[in-house]
DNA sequence: CTTGATCCTGACCATTTGGTCAAAATGGGG
DNA sequence: CCCCATTTTGACCAAATGGTCAGGATCAAG
């Protein structure tokens, strides 16, 4: 009777289909805002028309709502990786190199962080008051920990997460910047990572 | 015959309805983004109706492209300020106070920034590519040069800058973010203000 | 206080937008 | 190859949006 279903009882042309939509969601949604774009602008994007769109998504809100939540978890992953026991100036570099290959891989995303939190994050707010606030208490007092023990130079541990996070996401975030201002041939990313790991080293060195 | 009108052609309504809407569509532009913003919401916030406030700007566009405009120029001023023959420490970080100040006092032009940049320019690229470019060429050899006679420690000067821009706009273009994670009696900006200065002073020591 | 210039409004218009629906087309298990 | 569930489409709708316009209200120079 009904078709191949997997366990989320979605077939293969719905799980095609959806992919395709929240790619295309992605990239239009990281280039306007959620308001600045429209769905006919993304069913374009992933080669539908609006009407079937909407056939596998109820509404603008809702491809945007997914988009998001599922990005969230992989978005702080990173963070997550941040480890008590291992040497803290390892820790630190190693946890920017991640969010600049992360810019680098996934400009869209979070560029797409970037407008919805410029806005006011009016959609994930909750998330970032909730899960993301513990999670920076959690790692500032790890950080606090190493400075006190004298592992690392002494700073605002706060400060320091929001110093990784604009240093890093500004290669996506202003990607149109930075590649207006270099020189064409100049590979960004290489010098950026060289220069964020001298920042860093420089910074912690006690 | 004519109303009194200054060097301009404006009359004294004229001035002050202009200014009234310009204020009132940087707040609307600098959250919702140019495609996300509508003329109503604009004229509303200004406390006019909509057909008046066209009666003053021809279209949104113009609104939008004054806004840029009158902008762009204040915007580069303090790396405009950027003194070859100053110390180049304190040269490097009073730039850094100077734009860490204009985030603190004026968020939303930050804001409009970041979210013409993020939607890819479309409206100042040529200004990017043209002033901006020039600008940071000039100011990277200046720093290139301090470099050159160890006056501060070898680094990038064009990432450098890149550093002081994101550093210092994170503040106003991710402010609900750092709200939301900092404590809520915390005064965000002093604290900001030490920690990039300890950043920098670390960073350019040699 | 008159008068012409300036300012403001409501009514209006074409287009865009988010979303619906009935019906037609397609797919794949039996 | 049959048949029903799934997928797709075009036509449609109401609301929102950018913008226009004719006429009325207001301002200030003389």
């Amino acid at each position: 009777m009904t078709k191949s279903a997997d366990k989320n009882g979605k077939t293969r042309i719905q799980r095609e289909k959806r992919k395709q939509i929240l790619e295309a969601a992605l990239d239009v949604f990281s280039q306007f805002g959620y308001r600045g774009s429209t769905i006919d602008q993304i069913a374009k994007a992933a080669g539908l028309s609006k009407p079937n769109l909407l056939y596998y998504f109820p509404s603008k809100d809702a491809i945007h709502a997914e988009l998001l939540s599922g990005l969230m978890d992989s978005w702080l992953d990173p963070m997550r990786a941040l480890n008590a026991d291992g040497d803290p100036k390892e820790e630190i570099l190693s946890y920017v190199r991640r969010k600049l290959q992360m810019s680098r891989d996934f400009p869209r995303e979070s560029r797409l962080f970037a407008n919805e939190i410029i806005q006011g994050a009016p959609r994930i707010l909750p998330a970032i008051e909730g899960e993301l606030r513990d999670l920076v208490a959690e790692k500032s007092a790890i950080i606090q920990g190493w400075i006190n023990t004298g592992r690392i130079a002494p700073l605002d541990p706060q400060h320091l997460l929001f110093s990784i996070w604009s240093l890093t996401q500004h290669y996506a975030d202003f990607e149109v910047q930075v590649r207006a201002i270099m020189p064409s041939e100049e590979r960004v990313y290489p010098r950026a990572e060289e220069h964020l790991e001298t920042l860093f080293t420089r910074m912690l060195s006690v």
